[in-house]
This record gives C-alpha cells, structure tokens and sequence, in this order.
DNA sequence: TAGATTGTTAATCGATTAACAATC
DNA sequence: TAGATTGTTAATCGATTAACAATC
C-alpha cells in the first residue's frame, strides 16, 4: 500500500478541483475521464492514472459524479477541514491578499495578521486584527494557527520564517521572492514567484 | 539542429535566473555545477544538461562565470530587451504589483494602466498613469504593449482578453482565477493561480 | 603537468499514453 | 442486453542520472 503518489499528479489536483467547481457551478453533475481531459488539454487515460492514485472514485459506463469527486479531492488535499493561518506583513500583497482571496473554501480561516507600521496596529483589515510583531508568540499561543503567510519585505523573511517555526508554525507560503525551501526540511514551504511565470511569458512571446 | 526546449527545462530557467543574480549580488565570479546543483536541490548531471540545451557556456577545469551564464539566460528568456506591458484592473493587487515588483529587472516597462473606476482614471499609480478602459484601444495604438497583466475582476477577464488579443498583444499574464489558456492558441498566457499552491501545501502540511 | 570540471553519450528511472478486459 | 466508460496492465516516451572522455 501506501505507493508514493508522484508530485506532478499533486500539482494537478487544484486544477482538476477548480475545474469541477466550475461544472458544479454550471450545474454539472458527472463527468467522463474524456470530456474532463479535453476541457483541462490532458488525456482521458492521465486523468483516469490520476484519480487511481486515490482510489475509483468512477463508475463503469457512467463517468464520475461531479459532486463527489471534488469533495473527494478535497479531502485527499486537506482542504476539507479548518486551519487557521496568519499573514506577516500587511501591504499591497497582504491586503489584497485579505481582502480578495477566498481563503474559506481552501479551508484556510486568518487569524491574525502582523506588520510594523504603528499605525496599523490595532487597526483591522477585512475583518483580521492587525498586530505588531512584537505579539507574535503570544498570538501564535492563543490562536495555533498551522499557516503563515510571508508577504513582508524579502529582507525580513528568513528572520520571520524561523521564528515562526520556533514557534510551531507547521507550513509557509510564502510570496517573497527569497528561497526557503532548504533550510527548513520539516516545514513545508510553497513559493510564490511572481518573477517565474513572467520570465516563462517572456520566453514563450 | 533547433532541438526542441522541454518545458520542464525552460521552467527551470527562471530559478537559474534567481540564484546566479543573488551568486552576482554576493561578489561571487565563478561557479561549478556541483555547487549550483547542492544549492539548489537539483543533480550536477541536470545543470549541465540543461545548460547543455542553449549551448556551452563553462568551461572544463573552471566551471561556470556568474555573470556570463546570467546574462546568457537573460538572453535565452528575453528578459534583456525593454517590452512595454499595460496593467487591467488597480485594485490591491494590481496595486501591489506596480509599487512593489521589479519589472525593469525582467525586461518589462509598465507603459499604462486601467481601471474602470472614475476616480482613478486620470491619476497615476507608481509613475503610471491610470486610463479608463474605454481608451484601451487608444492607448495600446500609441504605446504598442506586448503584455497584458490581468489583475481585475474574474468575471471581466475573458471579455478583457479578448479585447486585448485583438488590439495585438502577445502575452497574457494572468492573475484572475480562470483559466484563459484553451480558448486563445496563439497567443501565450500564463496563469498565476494563488490557490493552487496554497492546496499543495495544505496537502503537504 | 595534474586536477578539476565540463560536454555528451548511455543507462535508468518515472510519467504519460495506449489498449482492453471488467462492469455499470 | 448493448453501449459506455472505468480501472488497470503493458508499451512508449521523455526526463533524470550516471559515467567518462575531452579539455581547460
């Protein structure tokens, strides 16, 4: 049991989560292996070694039931249960951050949030306190948020990663362009550069 | 010859791009692939390989010049020529973009943005000025952008595209949560889809 | 020169695709 | 039942790793 399931069919489960909220949306209720693939540009049979990894969650001479397989795949990503998560540094990035993305249906609830500005502190931004720095042991013991979100300045990020870590926190995402990744085995960290997928534009153009 | 590039190659690029300016930054010359291999979590064997891809560009017995094989990515993705880019949508993110992200170090110049609110339209957001879209066409007569940058609402962003493929632009990037790619073959998009690393690492955790 | 390290070919490994029997 | 479509095994393809001769 227990096989090893390969990273990229992790890194396409989103898409197929977000695709079949969509045909949820649009009130589709199953789907075929083949008519999923051509609307994602994969194979039927990719899309079938992928849900296999998982388990049969199909039907023979049916397809899959939409509904099912994303709740599936929403447990199977873990998004199905509440994790509270914090946002360190609270600019453009982290403000549009709290205020536009849906943190709740990836299962995400912000707890806090922290940035230096004085002003701020206090203060709150789409319905999240904001706090100083200063506070962070003391809010990470009350609210045991599992997440941190790093939308700080570059300079300041490894500083804030470790602390965080010291202080339980069990995985990052982080938005500056730095790259965490190694120095911390335990702790998960996803990166978002926005620079990549620009360069990859670049190329492409 | 013009062997065709992978994509998992031409993905790699960037994260090349990244560590040899941060080498350049700290006054380090020279490189092996060794070196560069252990730093960033990758074989020797797959530097060289996908150096390999683009051309020669070390040396035996001395390994790899910082500055060179920075440059010579700079040149492979094209981030050494100046492109004029135009921004749709100001709000946080869009926001967050233009006063924190180092266009200029990927060949891009942030020539307009738009918005559809009037009390924007007129103003300027870090040294760029905010039309409506109304002047789209205008604009992208006079300024000839090449690349679109979709920070606005999700529900405008297809409609937004397709303007925009038909005035001539050449590249999307991304930022709403659709997936733009199927419907416009020729002309390249890349999706930066927040939620998608965010359920990776929720899975990971 | 001797040592180091590349460029490149060959071997391995893993992921994608194809095929088809099982079955709804 | 007949048709459709899965689950799964086998075949193919591509990417990564290993090895080593070339050479700075």
């Amino acid at each position: 049991m227990e096989k090893r399931i390969s990273s990229a069919v992790i890194h396409r489960m989103p898409r197929y989560f977000r695709h079949l909220c969509d045909l949820q949306d649009a009130g589709i209720a199953r789907i075929s292996s083949g008519t999923l693939a051509d609307r994602m540009g994969l194979t039927a049979s990719q899309v079938r070694q992928d849900f296999n990894c998982f388990g049969g969650f199909g039907q023979q001479g049916y397809g899959y039931n939409v509904a099912e397989l994303r709740s599936a795949i929403a447990g199977i990503m873990h998004i199905d249960r509440e994790r509270g998560a914090i946002i360190v540094g609270t600019g453009n990035l982290g403000k549009a951050l709290m205020s536009n993305f849906n943190f709740q249906k990836y299962g995400v609830r912000l707890v806090a949030a922290f940035d230096s500005n004085p002003l701020l502190i206090g203060t709150e931004i789409a319905g999240v306190p904001v706090y100083s720095c200063r506070q962070m042991e003391e809010v990470m013991e009350r609210e045991q948020p599992q997440i941190a979100i790093l939308t700080l300045p570059k300079m300041h990020a490894r500083a804030a990663a470790q602390k965080l870590v010291a202080a339980g926190i069990k995985g990052i995402w982080n938005f500056t362009s730095i790259d965490l990744h190694l120095d911390m085995p335990n702790v998960p960290v996803e990166n978002v550069h926005f620079s990549e997928s620009l360069m990859v534009l670049s190329y492409k153009i």
